[in-house]
DNA sequence: GGTGGCGTTGACGCCGAGGTGAAGGTCTAG
DNA sequence: CTAGACCTTCACCTCGGCGTCAACGCCACC
């Protein structure tokens, strides 16, 4: 299998499938022509790479499964180093969670307090038709 | 004020002065020397974007709450247009979390499956010292 | 008048995961 | 024989928000 045919079958770029052999992620195997040469089983590996980077795993992150999965592995995560980066990525997700909860809390808190802002702005200038209102509605200004 | 000054009383740097400067978002006037000269006004501007950086909001998204402030309103958040990039970022924090809660589980949920077959697999290792498990422990090899 | 501490502009570096394009080699079908 | 579909390497571009020089100007103090 060439490259072409590897990155369609696993949705991807030959870019990105050269990005990775650079990266020394998935290295291949060369034919008489110069061409990479890749089998069924670096579609597995680059699958694995896949999914993991859909989670947002980062390239880094994918090595230990990826080599889970060379030494002979029946799954990626069956490797201690794998148990360990998912431990660590649901740290990870955890704290960004929090963080962006809590920013979305104070961000919402300010959206509230400028639009009641706002709407006491408007009271006040709609407001003088009232005789008693007009007075103080006066001075505010 | 000049421009050391300003970036120690906002806790950026002067670095980052220059830069929201060549984005048009905080202009300075300059002294005969050429040095940047900055006023107070400059520095209420400046901590407003820098409140909205901490809280994540692009160099880009804190523009209307600057020229706000410099339209003369007493907050950033007074304008509507302000008040829009407020929504639009909620929008976006709940879209983030809801995305990153759903990886979680499944990070979560791959990880409880890849610590069950780990488990499972130690459990045939060590098994077969039971007389009655050992057939059914040398035929899972 | 020299030294140190400010300021100025300009240009390149960084991070990650590739995208894009040039210039060329190879293979295959008509 | 040639078109075009694939492959190769090399090298620069992207995005955001600056960091980090380099080489120079200005100003105060001793």
């Amino acid at each position: 299998m060439r490259i072409g045919e590897l990155a369609e079958r696993a949705g991807t770029t030959t870019r990105a499938l050269r990005y990775y052999e650079s990266r020394g992620l998935l290295p291949a195997r060369r034919g008489g022509n110069g061409y990479r040469a890749y089998d069924e089983d670096d579609l597995r590996l680059l699958r694995q790479i896949r999914v993991l980077q859909d989670f947002g795993f980062e390239l880094e992150e994918t090595r230990p499964f990826v080599e889970c999965l060379r030494a002979g592995h029946p799954a990626g995560d069956s490797c201690p180093a794998s148990l360990e980066v998912y431990r660590a990525k649901l740290a990870e997700l955890d704290a960004m969670v929090a963080r962006l909860s809590e920013v979305r809390e104070q961000v919402a808190a300010q959206l509230v307090q400028a639009e009641a802002a706002r709407d006491a702005l408007a009271a006040v200038d709609e407001e003088p038709r009232c005789e008693l209102a007009r007075g103080q509605g006066e001075e505010t200004r």
